[in-house]
DNA sequence: AACCCGCCCAACCGCGATTTT
DNA sequence: GAAAATCGCGGTTGGGCGGGT
């Protein structure tokens, strides 16, 4: 009865992924989609459980994800979701692009978190903190950022939550941003996707499966307009796949090109 | 140079919801 | 319908790294 155990609890590896490993997984999901975590370990020869594999290619692996600091306007955008959604990390991640749930989370912690309680508002509650609950010092903070306060609560807490368009628009946007620069990741990419003609000829990559489900990108039809809003915005060089001449090479070999 | 400390983030853990048998 | 497993999410941890002393 039941189902069969995701995978061996011993001999399971934990830790850091090897680049053999991120290349074995890539090359799996690659020719076969995102399905079935569980035997996923097992087929593509990886001493992981599913869990670890799952977490491994959403949150490092996909080719869909930007890389870098959260912008000033994502970090907006993070703080009025937040304000309405509260913890549920996957919710606000899926309103930004190419941004997991553990970057916003852990953004969340290390940054904004300490902002906004620097700021004197409730990171909970979005709510300016008690005068109470602070010490003088603090009050003395407080009171000096008051007006600013106000604004921040206001824009937080009452604002409508911005389009997707309008999370994307950030002139700030600094030019440290890694992006493309991990050299694991361009050693993986370049060894699997691009390199690797059979993968575009799958079968995975026909029928419903196509190469975008199995990237973990929305489809061309869905959404090619938030590509386009991207390409726009950031410019090619900041979108996490490496180019958007790479992005229209993968449009064009699944004949979907011409949606753009 | 050595040590300490804080920051960052990838990865793990635990749990509830969902799915499968 | 019950049991057992997967899936997905949110919380937490721990190791690497850089800056300060």
């Amino acid at each position: 009865m039941g189902r069969q155990p995701c995978c061996d609890k011993l001999g399971v590896k934990k830790g850091p992924w090897t680049v053999e490993e991120d290349k074995k997984l890539v090359n799996f999901i690659l020719t076969h989609g995102q399905c079935c975590w569980r035997a996923v370990p097992k087929l593509a020869g990886l001493r992981r459980c599913g869990k670890s594999c799952r977490l491994r290619w959403t949150n490092y692996l996909r080719p869909d994800l930007k890389r870098g600091l959260l912008t000033e306007a994502e970090e907006q955008l993070v703080i009025d979701l937040h304000a309405r959604l509260g913890n549920r990390w996957s919710k606000i991640a899926a309103r930004l692009p190419g941004r997991t749930d553990n970057e916003i989370k852990n953004h969340w912690n290390t940054h904004i978190k300490k902002k906004l309680i620097k700021m004197g508002i409730d990171p909970l509650t979005h709510e300016p903190l008690l005068k109470e609950a602070t010490t003088p010092q603090h009050d003395l903070e407080v009171n000096h950022e008051d007006e600013s306060q106000k604004a921040v609560c206001s824009s937080h807490v009452s604002s409508s939550v911005p389009t997707e368009n309008s999370s994307t628009t950030d002139e700030s946007r600094s030019s440290s941003d890694p992006g493309d620069d991990d050299p694991l990741m361009s050693y993986i990419w370049s060894e699997t996707i691009f390199l690797d003609d059979s993968f575009w000829n799958s079968p995975a990559t026909s029928g419903s499966g196509s190469c975008y489900s199995n990237l973990g990108l929305p489809s061309p039809e869905d959404n090619s307009e938030w590509l386009l809003d991207y390409r726009k915005d950031f410019g090619d060089e900041d979108f996490g796949v490496g180019s958007f001449s790479d992005m229209d090479m993968i449009m064009n070999s699944v004949d979907i090109g011409s949606t753009l």
